[in-house]
DNA sequence: CTACATGCAAAAAATTTGCACCACC
DNA sequence: GGTGGTGCAAATTTTTTGCATGTAG
């Protein structure tokens, strides 16, 4: 038993290894598709329920990138990191920045008296292979 | 007849006043109805498209929060702005950040080589009023 | 008179909900 | 034995597509 009331069942074992394993963040039919490959058996209801409650449990954070899609990655304590989205070939990358956030930033947001639980920064644009 | 073949029709006018006077995203939902609130009557068809071909002519940018809804708001040339969330009260305050980007984060940028287009930097947490 | 815009209906996709049943602690 | 996990079906919500019609350039 984990904290919140959750149980470590197979499914939801599986799902964080994939996430762990892939280190970017796929959306529930790729997380479906993946554990389907490890034969796995999970409905999607099931897959959704998981990722609803790892992510009350922060062990896996929603993204969203410039589509429809959510997304989901794992969420890993320590470094936390944001991702460079190529528009053209939809490859993403992860970058982890020097430190966590600009000093003027910090300042704003103190200005305006905001208590910052998590953020995200994601970079659009072309990546090397793209803008040649 | 704007660039890229579109034309200035009285729903993508309406369209873009709304966005540009409230000033924060909207989802489709929320744009419906203010296009009714204006007495413009237009289907959800059609605002869906126009919203798509208003993001291509980067008239307005599509932006996600921490759920699971697409939000479109202006894009105001120039005024690159980011959001704070409150996850509590759901109120969205703007921010402008002094600097477009930290020094430190070019750097990471031109070592992987990636081309920015565009950036988020959403900020999520508790508002003034609501962390008391 | 051609290309874009619109509305309507339907389809498709994504997400949620209710309920029954199972299994762990 | 009670609480959380799962599957299935159905409902809901969101988004897309096809087609017929309208309309501005």
């Amino acid at each position: 038993m984990t904290k919140n009331n959750t149980r470590t069942t197979p499914i939801r074992t599986a799902i964080l290894e994939i996430l762990s394993k892939i280190k970017k963040p796929l959306t529930t039919q790729e997380i479906l598709c993946a554990l389907d490959k490890k034969n796995i058996n999970a409905n999607k209801t099931t897959v959704y329920r998981q990722l609803e409650s790892l992510k009350k449990n922060h062990l896996v954070n929603e993204v969203h990138f410039n589509d429809r899609n959510t997304r989901y990655e794992i969420n890993e304590e320590g470094s936390h990191h944001h991702h460079l989205v190529c528009i053209k070939c939809k490859k993403v990358d992860d970058i982890s920045l020097p430190e966590d956030l600009h000093d003027q930033e910090k300042i704003v947001l103190k200005k305006n008296n905001f208590k910052v639980l998590q953020h995200y920064l994601e970079f659009f644009g072309l990546c090397k292979n793209c803008h040649k």
